[in-house]
DNA sequence: TAACCTACCAAACACTTGTTAGGGAACGGT
DNA sequence: ACCGTTCCCTAACAAGTGTTTGGTAGGTTA
C-alpha cells in the first residue's frame, strides 16, 4: 500500500531523497538482506526496475544512506571536539549530538547498528571501519582525559566504559520514535544523568 | 575450510548440537538472511542437502537455536525472581545471570539481538514476543519496586531507565568474546557499578 | 552372510533474487 | 507541431536460493 497523491512532478534531487528515505525505512524495519528491491519499489509506489533509473544498484542505495548519515554525524562531532571543552562537557555534548542524529536519521542509525559489522569488511564500505576507528579515538580519548583530570572514576576498565557509553547511546535508535514524549535533548539529559551519576539513590 | 578430524562416529543428539553451534556461529557473524544454507553446510564440512537429514528447514535451525537459548535464560531468571531478594539485589542477580548467558550462548544472543524484532511478528516465533513481555514485566517491576522502596532514584523516566539497563546488558553480546580478559562475573560487576553509581567521580 | 540403520553425497527442482533493455506517457521549451 | 527530457512500465534474464529425491559407503545387529 503506497500513498501517492503528488502529481508526479517532483524535481530530481528531492525525489532521490524521498526514495532513499523510504528505502531506509524498509531496510531498518526488515533488515537490508531480508528486504527485496521489489518491496522497496512497492513502498515507493513503483515497480522494481524503475528504481534503477535513480540508482545503480540496491547496494548503492545502502551506501548513500549510510554515507550521508555518517557525513552529517561527523560534521556535528567535529564541531564538538573542536570546541575545546573539558572531558565531562565533551561527553555531554557528544551524547546530546548523538541523540539529535538519532532523531534525524533514525532508520540510517538502525541500519548502521545491524549491518555495519559485516559490511565494514567489504572494500566499498571501508569508510565504516574508518569511522569506527575515529569514533573510538574520540570517545576513548575523552574518557581517558577525564580520568587523568579527575572527572571520571579510575577504578573501571576504560575500554569497558567506552563500550558501555557508546552502546547505551546508539541502541536507543532501535526503540526511539520521533515525536514521542521526550525530545532528543531530554533523552540525552536523562541518559547522561544515568551514565554519569548512576540510577541508585545516593545516601 | 572445515576442520573435521573425528571418525564420523558421533551419536545423533550430539551431532545436532554441533551443527546448531556452527550454524549459530555463522548466523551471528553474517546475519541470518545473509547466510546461505550452503555456507552453513560448508562450515560443517558437508553439502547443503545433507543438513536436511538433521533439520526440517533453515528456519527450524534458527528456531531451535533461539528457543533453547530462551529456555535456559528463563530457567536462570525464574530462579533469581523466585529468590525473594530486594530490588537492588534482584537487579544485580539478573545482570550477572545475563552475562553468564551471554558467555554460554553468545551467538544465540547476537542473533536474538539482530533478528528478534522482525521475527516476533511471525507466528512461528511468537514466543519471542512472549519472552519480551515477560522480560519487561520482570525488569520494569523490579525497577519500580526499587523506586518505591527508596533503592533507586525517582527523578528518572522509569521506562527510559528500563531500556537503558536492558540495552546496556545485552549489546555486550556484540563485542564479548569468551576467554577474554574478564570473566562474565567481573564484567557484570563493573557494569553494575557503572549503572548503579555512574562513571563520574564523586566529589 | 544378510538385513538394517545412520549419515552423508550427487543432482536436480521450483522459486526468488537483483538487474537490464526497450518502450512510452507526460510535459516544457521552441 | 516538433523535439527532448524526465520518469516510469513491461518483460525478461542469469544467478542464487531453500529444498527434495534417490542413492550409497560404512558400521551394527542378527
Amino acid at each position: 500500500m503506497s500513498t501517492k497523491k503528488k502529481p508526479q512532478v517532483t524535481p530530481t534531487p528531492e525525489r532521490r531523497r524521498e526514495l532513499l528515505a523510504t528505502a531506509a525505512e524498509v531496510f531498518a524495519a526488515q533488515g537490508y538482506n531480508a528486504t527485496t528491491v521489489r518491496r522497496v519499489a512497492d513502498e515507493a509506489g513503483m515497480l522494481a526496475g524503475s528504481l534503477y533509473y535513480h540508482f545503480d544498484s540496491k547496494e548503492s542505495m545502502l551506501d548513500e544512506i549510510l554515507s550521508t548519515f555518517l557525513d552529517e554525524l561527523w560534521q556535528g562531532y567535529d564541531e564538538v571536539l573542536a570546541a575545546g571543552l573539558g572531558p565531562r562537557e565533551t561527553i555531554e555534548a557528544l551524547v546530546t549530538e548523538s541523540f539529535r542524529e538519532i532523531d534525524r536519521h533514525r532508520p540510517a542509525v538502525a541500519i548502521y547498528q545491524k549491518e555495519s559489522k559485516h559490511l565494514a569488511t567489504q572494500p566499498r564500505f571501508a569508510y565504516l571501519a574508518d569511522s569506527q576507528t575515529k569514533f573510538e579515538k574520540a570517545w576513548l580519548g575523552t574518557l581517558e582525559r577525564g580520568v587523568t583530570e579527575g572527572a571520571f572514576r579510575d577504578d573501571l576498565d576504560i575500554r569497558l566504559t567506552y563500550r558501555f557509553v557508546r552502546d547505551t547511546v546508539w541502541v536507543a535508535a532501535s526503540w526511539y520514535r520521533p515525536g514521542g514524549h521526550h525530545s532528543p535533548e531530554e533523552i540525552a539529559r536523562q541518559y547522561l544523568s544515568m551514565v554519569l551519576d548512576g540510577i541508585a539513590l545516593r545516601t
